[in-house]
DNA sequence: TCCCAGGCAAGGC
DNA sequence: GCCTTGCATGGG
């Protein structure tokens, strides 16, 4: 194996679940291998029996990336005896959260809002550049007429204006690691586009916080399944979610997404 | 076709 | 503060 190559266990990443299970929008599946692009590199995942071997420009950065660094074992025999664990575990059992960058995040989630995962796709496609995803001052150049032209709808002035405000204050992004999660997340609803759920993605893909819990359409159902006379208040469902699943909520958060909305 | 999507901003109260 | 309403677009 070269210097870069990656392989892993398949009993520690299952590809297509990681990839498709919502948190992550720049991947390519060619039948036989997947393409991933992240910022401006790229890696292609192949199945090699009861391993996969990641073959990238960036051994570091993928190895991040995948979060290859963390032990799930831990995480998921805390989770599996909570609500609804067990068969959101054992339909993804090998999913990893991606350690995603958190400007790239910011666009991409924008995008997400009220929007479905094919459409979101495309948009963001549109927006990189040769298969890589712009920098913020090569984004923050282009006009709004560019913006118009994504097809992104209304979130085309949300992505435009948040882009704007993210160039004068250069430090915004970096700063929201420095905040606990409750700051980092009103912090982040000041940029336009992101409400809670959005901030709470951001927070969860691209800083790789834990303690949060995005509700959307679809955790509204799992908590529905949970609480079946429950509140119909997303602030108070977040709440109450974060309540059950704790600390390891951002992971209980994706199995159950992932699994409620089908795969 | 028609519904709906990893919700948000704005306005009314 | 909380609740309601309007919202561009295109994939299934």
């Amino acid at each position: 194996m070269d210097n870069n190559t990656i392989v892993v266990d398949k009993s520690m990443l299952n590809v297509r679940d990681t990839l498709e299970c919502g948190q992550f929008f720049r991947y390519i599946d060619n039948g036989t291998h997947y393409t991933v692009h992240s910022l401006d590199k790229t890696a292609y995942l192949y199945d090699n029996g009861n391993s996969v071997v990641i073959e990238n420009e960036d051994k570091e950065y993928f190895r991040n990336f995948f979060d290859l660094n963390t032990d799930y074992e831990p995480i998921k025999t805390a989770l599996y005896d909570k609500p609804l664990m067990r068969e959101a575990i054992d339909n993804a059992p090998a999913l990893r959260i991606l350690r995603q960058d958190p400007f790239e995040t910011v666009i991409d989630f924008i995008i997400s809002a009220n929007n479905h995962i094919p459409r979101i796709k495309s948009i963001i496609e549109r927006i990189c550049i040769g298969g890589n995803f712009p920098t913020l001052d090569s984004l923050a150049e282009l006009p709004y007429e560019f913006y118009q032209k994504l097809g992104a709808g209304y979130r085309d002035s949300y992505l435009y204006e948040t882009v704007q405000k993210l160039r004068k204050e250069p430090d915004f992004l970096q700063n929201i690691k420095l905040l606990d999660t409750a700051n980092a997340q009103r912090a982040l609803t000041t940029l336009k586009g992101i409400g809670p759920k959005v901030a709470d993605c951001i927070l969860l893909f691209g800083y790789y916080r834990m303690d949060v819990f995005p509700v959307d359409t679809w955790i509204k159902k799992v908590y529905a399944d949970i609480f079946p006379s429950g509140s119909s208040n997303p602030r108070e469902m977040r709440k109450q979610l974060i309540e059950t699943y704790g600390n390891y909520s951002g992971y209980a958060q994706q199995y159950l997404f992932y699994n409620k909305r089908g795969n």
